[in-house]
DNA sequence: TAAATTAATAATGAATGCAAAATGCAAATT
DNA sequence: AATTTGCATTTTGCATTCATTATTAATTTA
């Protein structure tokens, strides 16, 4: 074995692949706010690339769903609907239904005391009432949890979903007593995970998720009333 | 109100689409066999189109899981590894239980009615030992479930999965057991749906979808020694 | 003046061009 | 003879250009 075997070939991603990730990245943090049109030409001056790998770049976003295409007529920034929250509110409940029953069958103990770890992180944030820092680490958990699970195409699609989720902005808005149901939530989800209690994870990370667009679903309502 | 109004607009999809598509169809159907180069040049004179939307195709196609792209090597058709197959049964499996129960929330008599004549004509099949057409109607009823669950991005994410399995075609060989097992797991399948019966289906489905997994894993250990 | 038609402008879709990188091959070296 | 090195060819990534379709502005006409 020369020493040569242990220096990795450099990765250079292509522009268009970068492209991809700051356009997700604009949408999801709302640089770029839904119904909003996508002007190619202004973008590309102001990242200083060409139109071909721009365009490259919103076919495959609208490819996964957060931009919509018209002929002719450009991109535009995808809403995420009422209805089609109503649709990926189940899958995505199906998707850590699936990964809790999974993560529960392989966890390491590192991996839970890690899990731990971030969890006490959160409270500390829950109880100094930092919502922002909160779902940093709410959503590092329910991260590690697919991690833990250790199906790559699951977390590939479970991502897919949560950013359009993320992009529609409802979480912001969280009342104090839905805040104080999903810390207690999160208890239940840490003793089974310790327990290593598939079906029982499964179901409480389903619930969770229920409880969520419950309140979700709420604060739409009182919205557009 | 015009009569004109009544017409639709021509819609004409642009050429990465069809593109896509098209080439999407061609690595389906064994067209473009996994491992294989997609050379860029010679596929655009065969489709008689630039390279730009080719490249724009491409590029979709490969954040579907289709194809992958080496930089500066081109695009080979990806084939789906017996790894990645035991992540995405469980996946399907989801899906599939989840289908079911929704489908039978909302499931009309038409659409049972519809159900019930294609199973009789894949039973048809199966007695004519006809599998390229039992797999026909087969596909279409697992289809019509999906479409009575009535949950678009559910169809969509489901059929992404599909695609990437029917591309390895694992499922031309099936035992005489196993091809009876099948016939009648779906007649339990029927049977559920007209009951209306949410648990009950997705339950069957799912063990569908895991005895069909067994099947397959059974072939790739014969396959490879 | 307001509606409608036409002209001008801008944006998009697709094709081509060019530079960089990779591949293939033959000569050269050990 | 086998491996390496240099060179030509091919292929890819990106920029640019051309053509077509929308959008806006201007003009005409009722």
């Amino acid at each position: 074995m020369s020493a040569l075997d242990q220096v990795g070939s450099i990765s250079r991603p292509s522009l268009h692949e970068e492209l991809t990730d700051r356009l997700r990245s604009m949408i999801v943090e709302g640089v770029l706010t839904a119904g909003e049109k996508v002007p190619e030409r202004a973008l590309c001056e102001k990242l200083g690339v060409s139109r071909t790998p721009m365009r490259e770049a919103l076919k495959v976003l609208a490819s996964d769903g957060l931009l919509t295409l018209e002929p002719n007529r450009g991109a535009r920034v995808r809403a995420i609907t009422v209805q089609e929250l109503e649709e990926v509110f189940p899958l995505m409940g199906a998707f850590e239904s699936l990964a809790g029953e999974l993560a529960c069958a392989q966890i390491s103990d590192a991996q839970i005391k890690e899990l731990k770890r971030v969890h006490e992180k959160m409270l500390t944030r829950y109880e100094a009432s930092d919502m922002p820092g909160y779902f940093k680490h709410n959503q590092r958990i329910h991260e590690l949890i697919m991690e833990a699970a250790g199906n790559r195409t699951l977390i590939t699609m479970y991502n897919s979903l949560a950013v359009r989720v993320r992009q529609a902005r409802y979480l912001a808005n969280m009342s104090a007593e839905r805040w104080k149901q999903a810390v207690d939530e999160h208890e239940s989800i840490i003793q089974a995970l310790e327990a290593r209690d598939g079906k029982a994870l499964s179901a409480i990370l389903k619930k969770h998720l229920e409880n969520k667009f419950a309140a979700v679903r709420q604060w739409i309502e009182d919205q557009e009333p």
